[in-house]
DNA sequence: CGCATATTCTATAGTTTGTTAGAGTATGCG
DNA sequence: CGCATACTCTAACAAACTATAGAATATGCG
């Protein structure tokens, strides 16, 4: 019929590998956990709840997408975003998502939402309050997260280590806490503990990805 | 492990879903069409030189992803994308698709940029032409996408008749010819008829979705 | 109503993909 | 050099997906 055929075909089919690459849920997962920063395979395999063997699988095919990239140093491997275009096609994914799937507000509300009226502050918002300079900015997120690039004037506290290192944070100034993502529930878990403990405390409605996407000041390293 | 591991199961499974959606050549073959227009399914199935069932049971994969909707009118069923999120993923992945796939760049290369030197202009380039005023806009896709919405200014001349209705065609004038996107090779086939008849032709380096995501001025209707 | 057209649904065979086990490779260290 | 660690490759089976045939549905028209 139409004379290119052969060659739409051969162009979408290179498209189509991308869209393959993002068809499985963990490989989103992991494209998602790669958006804080670079990781090794035993990382991602230990956030992922799943076998090293199957990570690297799947590292496998999103590397044959050229959707991430490697370094070794030493015995291990770390992966990445392979640049910044990939990091804006998972907010689009993720925005379409979030906009269109009932399920997936089902679900959010089910786990976030719902939860507790935390009061997420937009990034805006966020961004206001630190220049007024009464907010304390905490990052949930695991240690190294905070270490490859984290929110300026943040402070690291994981949310793991968050109940026994309560006394770092100031009780009379409000406390924002973020994690990876509008879907991260580190920040949710912290909130309610610091409320628990008579914080004025609330959570950032979207994750860091979103805030250097904004071009807002970041800061990496210890 | 870590105690949300059910609640990031679903979320992913839901966003894993889009991707699914974008995992078959055909399926973007035939959102990247969706993106000129709504269009029946006979139309598509003859577009993308596929069978009709094939055609529906494709589209059926995008409407349960929510990424296309529907309406019927008499005995056909229009498509169309779900809304501007979509093409904006659509745009996302293409430029990532560029940018990163050695075949893509290939493949463009051996059909289009080798073709000919067609010095492709850009679209914000075709805007001051325009606003000059000595430049004619030929629009090359079929004439339903013209009448779906048009750069304002432009003329249709589907580039199936062009041969016959060059005349329509003011000779003293520079003429940009433009179709569906970066891809689309309507607008080759145009630039070297034109170029052959002794036209000053050039084609433009993106397609109407470009133009219509950058905000620039659309007409519709005949 | 009955027929034609456009599309969807149901069922199935053939292929692809995900998972996982086992073997293999790369690097560092004693 | 040999061993340990971190990761990748190969292979094979089960699960999921694609293409497609045949039946069914929806709408318009005479």
């Amino acid at each position: 019929m139409t004379p290119h055929r052969a060659f739409k075909d051969a162009l979408y089919a290179q498209f189509a590998r991308i869209g393959h690459a993002l068809a499985s849920p963990k490989r989103i997962e992991l494209l998602d956990l790669l958006g804080q920063g670079e990781k090794t395979v035993e990382n991602l395999a230990e956030q992922t709840a799943t076998p090293v063997k199957n990570t690297s699988a799947h590292l496998r095919a999103l590397r044959h997408a050229r959707l991430v990239d490697t370094r070794r140093d030493g015995t291990y491997v770390f992966y990445r975003l392979a640049d910044g275009d990939v990091s804006r096609l998972l907010r689009s994914l993720e925005a379409i998502g979030h906009s269109r799937l009932a399920e997936v507000q089902q679900v959010a509300r089910t786990y976030i939402d719902g939860r507790d009226q935390l009061e997420p502050v937009t990034l805006r918002e966020l961004r206001r309050l630190m220049r007024a300079g009464d907010v304390t900015v905490v990052d949930v997120r695991p240690a190294d997260e905070f270490v490859a690039g984290h929110i300026a004037g943040a402070v690291s506290v994981p949310v793991a280590e968050l109940k026994r290192r309560l006394r770092e944070i100031p009780k009379g100034r409000e406390v924002v806490a973020y994690c990876r993502g509008r879907y991260c529930v580190y920040s949710l878990e912290a909130v309610t503990l610091l409320r628990k403990h008579g914080y004025r405390a609330r959570r950032a409605a979207e994750g860091l990805p979103d805030w250097r996407a904004a071009g807002l000041p970041m800061e990496s390293g210890a």
